[in-house]
DNA sequence: AGTTACATTTGGATCGTTCTAATCGGGCAA
DNA sequence: TTGCCCGATTAGAACGATCCAAATGTAACT
C-alpha cells in the first residue's frame, strides 16, 4: 500500500451551513435538487455555494450510499487506434451519463492484467469493461473480479471455461460474418486462390476470422490449402516480413484476406518489395477500417468495425447491467459491414 | 446530479475484525503492514483476509486521511495515434506508482473541457494533467480548477494572461527547434524554396513549429513568401485537399516543412493525385513520428517526440508537484529528434 | 382554543477507513 | 508490594456526505 497525496483544505457541507445558517442537511437537498426545500432558502444556500466555491466529494457521498460513480476500462492495447478510438467512445457516453472513466492498460499481459484488476477494484468501480490481453483466463479473471462489481468482455474471449455462477455480459465483433464477406466478396471478383494471412492462433478473434473464410470457400465449393494460412503477429512490420509465405506456397494465392488492417497494410508494404502492386497483381482486404484504411495506396478494402460507437455501446451495457443487476448475461454481437474500396481487384489473369 | 449504481454488500474491516477476533484497528494495521503488530496476530488476520476476500476501500481512506490516489488525464483527442500513446505512457507510469487515471476527453470543445473538469474534480484527483482544447483559456480554467489540484499542461499554451498566482507546471515539446531542424535539413540537402504547410494559425504549437521553420530560413538568408505558408486543419483529408494552394504560390516551392504527420501524409496523397511523386519530385518533412511515418510509400523524415515516454515523464512531474506542492512552478520542453528517412530527397534539378 | 394538515428543516446515526490516546498484561528493578 | 517500561492492542472520534425519524412553524378547520 503506498502512500498519496495530501489535499489543501477543502470547502465542506458543514462551511456552506453555517455560512448561511442552515442544517448540513438543508445543504444536501439543494445540491440534489429536492423540491422540499424552500424557494427562498435554496437561493442562499446556491448564493453560498457558490461564493466558497464548493465541490462536491464525490467520494464521500458514494462511501454513504453505498453506490459508485465510477466504470473502470481496462485495454490491452491503447497505442492500438482500434481501442484508442473504443476508449474515446466509452468516455463519451460514460460521461455524458455522469460517469467518470477509470482507465488501466495492460500492454497485453495477464499479470498486469490481474494487478490492474485489482487496483482498479479497490477504487469500487461500478462496473468493468474488459478487452482481455492475449493469454488472459477467466480462472483468474474471476479470482479477483469474484461478484465485486459486473463486467462485460469486449473484442475477445476469454481462455478457460467461467464457471457458471460468473454471468459476464460480452461485446463481440461478428468476426466470422465479417471476414465471410470479404471472403465472398474476393472470390465474386474472380479470385479462386484465397490465402488467410496474419493473426494468431490461439487469438478467439482470429480463429472466428479464419472460421468466417473457410466457411466462405466451402460453401463455393473452393479448397483451402494448409499452406494459404499465415500466422503472424498482428502489426504491420511482421506481416511485412512475412510476406514471402505467401509466395511459398504450392498453389500461390492471387488474393489474401487479412486478419486485420494492420496486417493488410503491411502485407501491402511486403508485396511492393517483392515488386508486385497491391490491388492490381494482388487482392487483398483488411479488418477494422482504421483510418489510414481509406488513404492508403491503394485504399483499403475492409470491415468496418465503428470502434467508438462500439465503445459508446459499451458504455450502454454497462450502465443498462447496473440497473438490473439481476437480469441474465447478455452477448452482444455487433455487425460489421463492407467497406469495398481498392485494393480487392479481379485477378490479373481473369 | 445524477442517481448512480449501487453496489452489492461489501466485506469490511469489521467483517476481518470480528472474523478473527480483534479490534479494527488492528486490521488496519495489518493491511497497512505496520511493524507494530505481533507476528503470529498479523497471520491470523491474513488468513481471514483472503478467507472472506476482502478488497481495501481506497475511497474510504482517502477519505479519512484526506489524501487522493488519482490523477486526472484530460485530453483534447483520444482518437489521435500520438495522444493515445501518451495516454499509455502516463497510465503506466501512474499505476506504477499506485495511482490511478481518471480518464477524460473534450473533443477540442472547450465547453467540454469545462465540464470535465468539472466532474472529475468531484472524484477528488490528487492532481491534473490537460492537453486543452484548442480555444480553451487560462481563466475558464482557472475558475473551474482553482486552487484544488496541481495542474501540469501538456502540449499546448492556454490561450489568454494566467493570473500570477496560478503557477501550473508545463511540459512542451520543443516545437520550434524541432522545425528548425526539419527545415536546415531541407535547406541542407539543396531546397530554396520551402513551404510551410498545415496547421491552425491559432494553435500555439503551429505558431511555435512556424517560428523554427522561419529562423531557419532567415538564418541561411532564405526568403520566405506569404503564400508559402498553408493553413488547414491537422488531418489527412484536409491537408491533401489544400495541396493545390502550394501550386499556386508565385514562386512555386519545391518542398514543404509539414506542421505534423498526419499533414504530411495528407499531403502526400494530393501530391500523388497530382501526379508528382513525393520524395523525389517534391520533398516533405514531418513532426510526431506516429507508427505510420517509417512504413509510409515513402518513408517520411520527421521529428520524433517519443510520446509514450512523454506519457511517463507528465505522470512523473505530476507525482513530483505532489510531494513538494510549494515548489515553484517548472516549465520543461521535451527535446524532439529528427529521424531523416526518404521523403526529404534533394530538388529534383539539384 | 384545540386539532389536524402540510411544508420545511434538522439532529444524529451511518458508510469504511485512519488516527490519537488510552489500555492491557507482564517482566523487571527498587 | 509498588512503580515503570514496553510491546501489542483497542475504543472512539474523526473524514464529508446521506438518510431517517422527528421537530418546527404556519395555516386551516372544527
Amino acid at each position: 500500500m503506498s502512500s498519496h497525496a495530501p489535499i489543501g483544505r477543502k470547502v465542506t457541507l458543514n462551511d456552506i451551513a453555517a455560512g448561511c445558517d442552515v442544517s448540513r442537511a438543508t445543504v444536501s437537498l439543494v445540491l440534489r435538487g429536492s423540491p422540499l426545500v424552500n424557494k427562498r432558502t435554496r437561493a442562499r444556500v446556491e448564493d453560498e455555494l457558490r461564493r466558497q466555491g464548493y465541490v462536491y466529494n464525490r467520494a464521500a457521498a458514494n462511501l454513504r450510499r453505498r453506490s459508485s460513480s465510477s466504470i473502470a476500462l481496462i485495454l490491452n492495447d491503447l497505442a492500438n487506434p482500434f481501442f484508442a478510438e473504443f476508449a474515446a467512445g466509452v468516455d463519451e457516453a460514460l460521461g455524458a451519463a455522469g460517469f467518470v472513466t477509470l482507465l488501466g492498460c495492460t500492454g497485453e499481459s495477464a499479470s498486469r492484467e490481474q494487478a490492474v484488476l485489482g487496483s482498479l477494484l479497490e477504487h469500487g468501480p461500478g462496473g468493468i469493461i474488459l478487452s482481455p490481453a492475449e493469454h488472459s483466463n477467466a480462472h483468474d479473471v474471476l479470482a479477483v473480479v469474484g461478484r465485486r462489481a459486473p463486467l462485460l468482455l469486449f473484442n475477445r474471449e476469454l481462455g478457460g471455461t467461467l464457471p457458471e455462477f460468473a454471468h459476464w455480459d460480452q461485446l463481440m465483433l461478428d468476426n466470422q460474418h465479417g471476414a465471410r464477406l470479404a471472403t465472398e466478396h474476393l472470390i465474386a471478383r474472380g479470385h479462386r486462390r484465397i490465402a488467410f494471412f496474419g493473426g494468431h492462433h490461439d487469438s478467439s478473434s482470429c480463429r472466428q476470422r479464419h472460421a468466417g473464410y473457410v466457411e466462405a470457400m466451402h460453401t463455393a465449393r473452393l479448397r483451402t490449402e494448409p499452406d494459404w494460412r499465415i500466422e503472424c503477429a498482428p502489426t504491420r512490420l511482421d506481416a511485412a516480413h512475412r510476406t514471402s509465405a505467401l509466395f511459398d506456397a504450392t498453389y500461390v494465392p492471387t488474393a489474401a484476406v487479412c486478419y486485420n488492417d494492420a496486417v493488410a497494410l503491411g502485407l501491402m508494404l511486403g508485396l511492393r518489395q517483392r515488386g508486385l502492386r497491391p490491388g492490381q497483381d494482388f487482392a487483398l482486404t483488411g479488418f477494422d477500417d482504421i483510418a489510414e484504411a481509406a488513404l492508403g495506396m491503394p485504399s483499403l478494402t475492409t470491415l468496418s468495425t465503428a470502434p467508438h460507437e462500439r465503445g459508446r455501446q459499451a458504455a450502454q451495457l454497462v450502465m443498462q447491467r447496473l440497473q438490473q443487476p439481476q437480469a441474465a448475461s447478455h452477448q452482444t454481437i455487433a455487425p460489421v459491414q463492407l467497406v469495398v474500396r481498392e485494393s480487392s481487384c479481379p485477378p490479373p489473369t481473369a
